[in-house]
DNA sequence: CCCTGATTCGC
DNA sequence: GCGAATCAGG
């Protein structure tokens, strides 16, 4: 199989919309992540912001250079790499008196990207339903691990009552790093729920 | 061990 | 140009 206009069309669309390697290969078919990987190169768009990216930085190491530094891209793109829903501390401290009407949730609310097609985009503020519903749904498959067959590429997502029986771990595959799996680790990194601090 | 992208180099 | 092998990292 070669690179037709079309796969070609569709590594573009897939890569710039965040897709990994390997599930772009998987998607194409007849083609390795290596392959998927090689081609983006070719084509020049190995980072997946916009054209335009002078970051300038001190490369201090000309060889071994392998993770892909996110610089900050100037450009309007509404480019959304962040692939982890990492806990943040937005400025969550103004609880005011009720006369005082700052523009806050306007500010706030500017944090996220204009309206642009990022479905895959889980805005780092509440639970989307969609997560909570995905939870229950795997929590059907899980391995139903006890304590100790727990590995360090397991899910540790606890389900049920520690105290009852029927308790157990997930177990699912975790993805690297991450103590949950890809389910779990959507709910599990939390950051805040939108405690509308309405002091009296 | 699972995964990611980056690079090299024979084809 | 292509992509497997390899490398570097999480």
């Amino acid at each position: 199989m070669s690179w037709t206009d079309e796969r070609v069309e569709t590594l573009k669309r897939m890569w710039n919309e965040g897709q990994s390697a390997s599930q772009i290969a998987k998607e194409l078919g007849n083609v390795t992540r290596n392959a998927v990987i090689g081609k983006v190169h070719r084509l020049g768009l190995s980072n997946r912001n916009g054209p335009e990216a002078a970051p300038a930085a001190p490369e201090p190491a000309p060889r071994a250079a392998a993770a892909a530094p996110p610089p900050p891209s100037p450009a309007p793109e509404p480019a959304a790499p962040a692939e982890e829903p990492v806990a943040e501390a937005p400025p969550a401290e103004d609880a005011e008196e009720d006369d005082a009407p700052i523009p806050m949730s306007a500010a706030r609310r500017a944090i996220i990207p204009a309206g642009q097609p990022l479905p895959p985009q889980p805005s780092a503020n509440e639970i989307s339903p969609e997560a909570l519903a995905k939870v229950s749904e795997v929590e059907k498959k899980s391995k139903k691990l006890s304590l100790m067959e727990l590995t360090e590429r397991t899910c540790k997502w606890p389900v049920g009552d520690p105290a009852k029986e029927d308790f157990w771990f997930c177990g699912l595959p975790a993805q690297a790093g991450k103590p949950y799996c890809e389910a779990h680790v959507g709910v599990a990194f939390q950051p805040m729920s939108s405690r509308r601090d309405r002091r009296r």
